[in-house]
DNA sequence: CGATCGTTTGACGGTGCTCAATCACCGTGG
DNA sequence: CCACGGTGATTGAGCACCGTCAAACGATCG
């Protein structure tokens, strides 16, 4: 889906919306109050009764639309209330590089504000729902409703330390330790949400996945196949089981392909984490069976 | 110096507790008045008296000193004034993971503030000065001068765009584009604070270079021969100067395996990028040369 | 001047990228 | 209902890039 991300041709559409590609539908169905998007982005109600009477429009994303257009002006930040988005950024060649995940409670298009473009683009992976501030009110919601402010300062932090965690997981030289990394990371996140954190239903393709790893699609697959041999994991399609929480987490502490089974003597803190094995043993083993 | 920061690297050391923060000078030489502070973040002086009133402390932290200690209370934000600094971050066994690099302008110790815990540490590459906020001021002084709240909007966006260009650096598969990234990465950064951009002087070490592209800091040191032996790059120890600049950047054009075109003497212009050539077109090109 | 750390280079083996083929799953239209 | 592309996911084979181990060399500092 959306092959066609193209780079923008400086268009500064107003409130309207654009029309990218292919399907980008993004009307504006309704509003809410503010205390619904502090509530998402974790700030205390704090009951203000300004907060009850003052209402943030809504926008909807269908499934593949692009809600950020990559060159386009930084009209709006956005609220993810409901969906998944993927950032992108689209090279001279075409070659979409995945940058990140979105789930609600994320802010999207902020990073636009210091230089008024869109450097990164952001694409819906399934139909959502998001807030929109326009980003001339920004400045001045933020003043009118201190509430708001700290929900952002929070939203900021807490965008600035996934940040963080994505440089991590992309750190990993093992392909294998980056997809259980990503796998543990979106379970957090899972979490985080009130969904469970053992059944995950990825909402992006082999292909996303892959592009953010910085590997080859093919190896994503191989991956999860090594995972359900071992017995780590449960893969249907999209649907992931975790099954062995603790052999997923030993795998995502190596840092680079060994950290061996270090286990036998001098291990730092208590308990070694169990069987721990190597990433290869772990193929290995599955290979030795026969 | 930094000889604290033990890098587990490679081997894989059963570390010792880390002994974070050893030297970790942190003094408070002097002051200034808010409007240095609003520049350096590129925010616009406006004049405001008020601005030249007050004055923000600022803090000298020596070369291998620790701004940031993981696992520490977000008591402060800090704006980097002179100097630069690694953050990172330190797994159980000792690797020490380096997310970033930070120069002047940046904000730090921003994402410890959603969860007032240090997630991630900063230690001092050189001799250092940072404007210093109190966690606990931020709030109040935002809301007091709106000059500053808007230059920290400014900064954070900035801040953003910049995780997502870490992203991107990484993604690359190839080991000297990633390289090549992060060597235009910082040559932009130099530019942007007045600095040549083809005279670099490198504040870290290969290991520091080598831990955030996710590569072995052989394979660093190497891609570094070969842009020097492609006539690409001069390096002398951490001095590094871009002598072509055209085919580093064709190198950086490289995402992965796929579309690129740098043959060595081809017009360089920008190019449809039709032409699908392997990543090691550089090295390959070198190579037959003789 | 010696110790320590950072950097470089070599050799070897393995992981993962590339190129393909196959299969599963759709929505479409005959 | 089934044939028909189209897309995504999986798996295989081959080879070369790069991680690992090892050993010099150079730089810095006490």
């Amino acid at each position: 889906m959306t092959p066609d991300t193209r780079l923008a041709d400086t268009d500064s559409t107003r409130n309207e919306p654009r029309v990218t590609g292919r399907c980008a539908l993004t009307p504006m169905p309704a509003s809410r109050p503010l205390t619904d998007l502090l509530r998402l982005m974790g700030g205390e109600p704090d009951g203000s009764e300004a907060d009850h009477a003052f209402t943030v429009p809504l926008w909807q994303v269908r499934a593949g639309a692009t809600l950020l257009l990559e060159g386009a002006r930084a009209s709006h930040v956005y609220v993810v209330r409901a969906g998944t988005f993927k950032s992108i950024k689209t090279a001279e060649d075409g070659y979409e590089q995945v940058l990140a995940f979105s789930s609600p409670g994320d802010v999207l298009g902020f990073e636009a504000l210091c230089e008024d473009r869109q450097h990164t683009g952001a694409v819906a992976l399934e139909d959502s729902i998001v807030f929109a501030i326009a980003s001339r009110d920004l400045l001045l919601w933020r003043r009118q409703y201190p509430t708001l402010d700290h929900a952002l300062q929070l939203a900021l932090s807490r965008r600035l330390a996934r940040a963080g965690e994505m440089t991590e997981l992309m750190a990993a030289v093992s392909s294998e330790v980056r997809l259980a990394r990503f796998i543990m990371w979106w379970s957090a996140r899972m979490e985080a949400l009130g969904q469970s954190p053992r059944r995950l239903r990825l909402r992006m393709s082999r292909r996303d996945i892959a592009s953010l790893l910085g590997v080859a699609h093919e190896t994503v697959s191989r991956s999860f196949s090594t995972f359900v041999e071992c017995g780590v994991l449960s893969v249907a399609n999209r649907e992931v089981e975790i099954i062995d929480l603790e052999r997923l987490k030993a795998c995502t502490r190596n840092t680079r392909g060994l950290a061996d089974d270090m286990p036998y003597r001098s291990a730092v803190g208590g308990r070694p984490a169990g069987l721990r094995q190597r990433t290869r043993s772990l193929e290995a083993a599955s290979l030795t069976v026969n």
